[in-house]
DNA sequence: TTGTATAATTGATACTGTGTCAATAAATCA
DNA sequence: TGATTTATTGACACAGTATCAATTATACAA
């Protein structure tokens, strides 16, 4: 972003890429597609011109691409102080899984879209992959490591997520923690 | 498909079809993505004129939709006999586990790229989750319940295949398969 | 507070892709 | 072979993209 010498950033510039997030997540929300988007509709629900969109972004996968940075900072900002609890032990791991859950139950529409971006999926799979492996790490110095490797926790875990989006989010975070730590228990 | 009285299909129809179906085929092999199609590219790699091209599709989706049919076709035909095992016993299960993974695995570059597709994606759940309903009855009626819901199982493994297809399927159908049962018998 | 720098708007333009059509050519069928 | 169906061609209206120069509006600094 822009600064001045002063480090700021002008005020019309952030108001602006504020209306343009806006505008696309109200879209998405609206018509649950990411894949039917026009920068004509994004400029008229931001109330900008469409002149106006591409003095900020390079086209509509760049505007998504900026969204979907910022959620990903939201989940790693989430996640990140649990992981770093000290000492590590099962029931913070089911405390971090219930959080992570939470972040996507609060706003299924959103995530539920977002996630059909190849992008984003691949990232919240490596977010899914360092809790995975942290936990890991713990178990096995305990003496009961994973069965399975820890790419195939964090992909199933992706695909459960996935499907209790799609499916309208029924059950609780709390009850699908209990159910995807139960699978990778094993018990 | 239109016939003529004799219930015959004009050669020239199915050979546009055909080639249409091929065309696709390999342009999504080419660029490994679904949303980049144009039906000039289509038309050009099938060597045939962009309004022929309308006089069999309503438009790219619909291209992609009977593509997607044909491919589920298999699926199930490569599912099926298996399923209807009598009497259903674990090793069968496996079997068929394999049979199904070998399937994406032999086509790789086309499953993954499809598996993109929302309803595609949507369809292989339920055939995952058919499987599963009736592997989870045998489990029953042999006192060792699976013990999370089966829609979950399905997920799971929807997860895990697409990430293995994604990552260059480094496992062997076997050893995945392996795993996979490994996280659903937890053990 | 005023001048200047920056951002936003407007209207224009060239371009790519869509979907349809009428006229014509080519292949199939009876 | 003649009639029928399919494929090709070139044209058209349309929607959306991406960029530009000229103008208007807003913010900042002296």
């Amino acid at each position: 972003m822009p600064n001045n010498e002063n480090g700021k950033v002008d005020p019309r510039i952030k108001r602006t890429r504020r209306m343009f997030k806006a505008a696309l997540i109200s879209l998405i929300q609206e018509n649950g597609d990411i894949n039917k988007l026009t920068v004509q509709n994004i400029a008229d629900r931001a109330e900008l011109n469409r002149a106006t969109f591409y003095l900020h972004y390079r086209d509509i996968d760049d505007l998504i691409e900026q969204m979907l940075n910022e959620m990903l900072d939201e989940l790693h900002k989430t996640m990140k102080p649990l992981s770093e609890d000290n000492p590590p032990i099962a029931k913070g791991s089911r405390k971090q899984v219930v959080a992570f859950l939470e972040l996507f139950y609060h706003n299924t529409g959103l995530y539920k879209v977002m996630l059909e971006n190849k992008d984003f999926r691949r990232r919240v799979y490596e977010i899914l992959l360092d809790i995975i492996t942290f936990w890991a790490e713990d178990r096995k110095a305990n003496g009961r490591p994973f069965k399975v490797p820890n790419e195939i926790i964090a992909a199933s875990t992706l695909g459960i997520v996935s499907w209790w989006l799609q499916e309208g989010t029924t059950y609780s975070p709390s009850y699908l923690a209990n159910m995807i730590i139960s699978m990778v228990n094993g018990n």
